[in-house]
DNA sequence: TATATTTGAAAGTCAAAGAAAGTCAAAGAT
DNA sequence: ATCTTTGACTTTCTTTGACTTTCAAATATA
């Protein structure tokens, strides 16, 4: 198991039922996991970040910190938001993504979700780069809003 | 014996009665079987795809693995009857045609169906000649592979 | 006292190094 | 002729660390 994808779910844990933020210090949880603290943005930037559901805010300096909220919107106004930010060039991890967050948030089902996955893996696809991500681009936002 | 058959029968042991996808590291098994790391795809690819009922997944960066899924093909004969008559050239109306008949035999519901349109629209893919065809195949078969 | 400066404790950035897997074509077997 | 093996090169993702920026509290100055 990679490292990077036990702090997310670390991370994800943190929230519980009713509180829909978290907080802590990026030097704690670096020296928790035993790395350096530069790795806990990486996670943040690939896996917290808006498109995915989440909003990230944090202070420096002494007694500074990392504030995680989870986006609280289960409707089409969301849906609706996600796909007119998903620029033209998204990858699989984003796809990835995103389709994990619209099923904990119970906007897709499970067999609609593994379907966008497929059809959006490259693997599957297996274009050249200078399509591939326009093409995953338009299939993903045409299923979602077929999914509406 | 050749090594491509040894490894795809050391690959199909993997699978345990109950569990329908395996996992393990592309070097790893490389190294188990003292051959290049290639030989290894060259036997996923011609042993592994969904012709034969299965679905291929994998990561590259620190970490990553080759995840392969199966499909019960004694369940479900017609799919892959029909993912095996498919050439590699499927058209958007022979597509069109395929999921009707899946859908009017009930063998997909009708969501299932919509997305399989989406996913396999020449306007969606909006591809070169020369790629439209093989991207639609690859999508559809493993779209379908993924409904069993 | 009120403002200005210093200091140290965070977090941020970015690029290089590392760790896998993928590709493709040439060489070798059957 | 076709299938298999091999290896050089590419791409993708992760980890690491040196350097930068920001902030708050402590200290110094007017």
């Amino acid at each position: 198991m990679r490292l990077s994808e036990v702090i997310e779910q670390y991370i994800k844990d943190m929230f519980s039922e009713d509180e829909d933020f978290i907080e802590f210090g990026r030097n704690e949880l670096a020296q928790y996991f035993n790395c350096v603290p530069s790795q806990i943005n990486y996670v943040i930037s690939t896996r917290f970040n808006p498109e995915k559901g989440y909003y990230v805010e944090s202070h420096r300096g002494g007694g500074g910190n990392i504030k995680i909220k989870r986006i609280n919107v289960t409707n089409d106004k969301y849906m609706m938001h996600i796909i007119n930010s998903i620029e033209q060039n998204l990858t699989q991890q984003d796809a990835e993504m995103l389709i994990q967050n619209l099923f904990e948030y119970d906007v897709i089902s499970e067999p609609e979700a593994k379907l966008l996955r497929v059809a959006t893996n490259d693997k599957v696809l297996n274009l050249p780069k200078e399509y591939r991500d326009e093409v995953r681009t338009r299939i993903f936002k045409n299923m979602i809003l077929n999914l509406i």
